[in-house]
DNA sequence: TTTATATATTGACGTTTAGCTATATGTATT
DNA sequence: AATACATATAGCTAAACGTCAATATATAAA
């Protein structure tokens, strides 16, 4: 996963409701029927949060007669998660001597 | 941390230029002019992109005379980290026989 | 005290985004 | 075939965003 795939993520993850819907995903797969009722928003914007969430492949749809059921894609939230874990912080390199 | 703040950062992330930033402070503090000489965006848009990476908390500045040194606040990038961890993703939990 | 340098702020701009309403599409039921 | 229901798409609007040029602020050097 590169540089531009991960801000793509970052970017989906930005926003405070697909935040929460990739946290409702987090405890399994849910219909969008089901999902509608925890969020303030409308039908027409949950697509379109799904439709970013699925762009950037964090979340996979299953389609079963007229409902749809979405969940986390494990893969891209694994490869995501190294990349984040990769972020070093060492705070012995800041300089000044602060003494 | 919180939902909130986790999609500040995120959001913060979101951003190919500030997501590059994050990386090179990754290998250890640096000054903003020598960051300025990494990217193809005007002093301003640096100063204006290093805000935003400061109000999430995400990065630290230590004013050195004229200089501005920026690094990881490793904390927050931590708490990110564990919030991010957290997020489970369970294959075996998706509806369907498949079989 | 003047000048040079590093950074921040302001104000403007074009673009992107989240949200809505209205409508279209697809699937099941009657 | 007609109806009902779940979801997607289109088109719009207001707000937020990334960028820049110009300018202000702060510190160091001459």
């Amino acid at each position: 996963m590169n540089a531009a795939d991960v801000a793509l993520i970052c970017k989906a993850l930005g926003d405070s409701n697909r935040l929460q819907i990739v946290e409702m995903l987090s405890t399994g797969e849910k219909c969008a029927c089901k999902m509608i009722d925890k969020f303030e928003i409308t039908q027409p914007t949950l697509s379109h949060h799904m439709k970013i969430l699925r762009e950037c492949e964090l979340v996979d749809v299953r389609k079963e007669g007229k409902w749809m059921h979405y969940s986390l894609n494990c893969e891209t939230l694994s490869a995501f998660r190294d990349y984040i874990n990769k972020l070093a912080c060492d705070e012995s390199r800041k300089g000044g001597c602060g003494c």
